[in-house]
DNA sequence: CCTATCATGTAATCCGTTACATGATTAT
DNA sequence: ATAATCATGTAACGGATTACATGATAGG
């Protein structure tokens, strides 16, 4: 019997990244998220060396190591895997986000706006212009959720450019 | 000679309460914390009895504890403490917050919008007439940084709310 | 008075970050 | 060949969350 274990957003991610691209490495999972979801929730790569391992041990992945070579560890989502994916997809939450931004957090606490603010919308702006980029490339065929994500993602860059343009000096 | 340490986010939270409040108690600090800062930056009651302590064995803040009754830690910041907090204030930042959003995170992994978009409107909803409410009592004499924080926040709910109207079904 | 809630704190666990390490591949 | 970088993984540590616990106060 595999001990029971919680699952977490982290957990979920995984889970939700297997289901999507099939049987993947640790490493295959660090590119996919790095190159998408990493944009809006990033992880630590160590974390998707330990929670794979966790998952594996309470039967949600399977587990197949390389017998030969570098023996890297393969994993693939398994019937119970999928089935804790589906359930939390189902469910809505009326959990909300917070900001948590480190540039806020000092003007809250009296820093001058205005430096700051030169250098978050310089940030800002690239970070925007990438999104922007990718959304061309990409084009039509990415999936759905992604693509909303993404316009999401658009969307908050420009909403802090008029906020912190308003406090230039 | 207090042992040296590493400040983080939580730290300089800590700082920065003590110094615009004076002397206080670990729930006085959670009693701040909720009351404004919390909107955007969370903490757990227990950090704000354990980070103080870390604190002030490094010598960023001073302990008093009372000498009968419940025997209650007061904390106040140092001339260490200051500079510490002063220094930060001062360093500006190109570090971007993530959205980390929980609904968007199911949306990326193919949940259907339409629910959650419901679910997050209500919520979002509340959130932004709490802000308001906030705004209008406080009026003008809240700091300026914690005004700025807060229509930062507003600024933020109306864009959620834009957001998940477009999903809505 | 009794109960519920607020106030206050500590302890245990879990998770995320940082640091370390080494094998493979590419560029010079 | 050598150095640099990419790929892959583990270990240690620190911090955050959760659980537990008890004292004080207010409402019924």
């Amino acid at each position: 019997m595999s001990s029971e274990i919680r699952l977490n957003n982290t957990s979920y991610i995984v889970l939700g990244m297997l289901n999507a691209a099939g049987e993947s490495t640790p490493y295959d999972l660090k590119l996919g998220v790095a190159a998408s979801l990493g944009n809006f929730w990033s992880l630590q790569h160590a974390q998707l060396y330990s929670e794979p391992e966790r998952l594996a041990a309470a039967g949600y992945l399977s587990e197949r190591r390389e017998q030969k070579g570098r023996r890297r560890k393969h994993y693939k989502i398994t019937a119970k895997g999928r089935r804790a994916l589906e359930d939390w997809l189902g469910e809505t939450t009326d959990e909300l986000p917070e900001l948590r931004d480190k540039a806020l957090l000092k003007v809250f606490f009296g820093a001058d706006p205005g430096p700051l603010a030169t250098r978050q919308l310089a940030a800002h702006r690239a970070k925007l212009e990438e999104y922007e980029r990718i959304l061309e490339l990409a084009g039509e065929q990415i999936p759905k959720g992604v693509r909303i994500t993404l316009e999401a993602g658009i969307d908050n860059e420009r909403e802090w450019l008029r906020f912190w343009s308003g406090l230039e000096e």
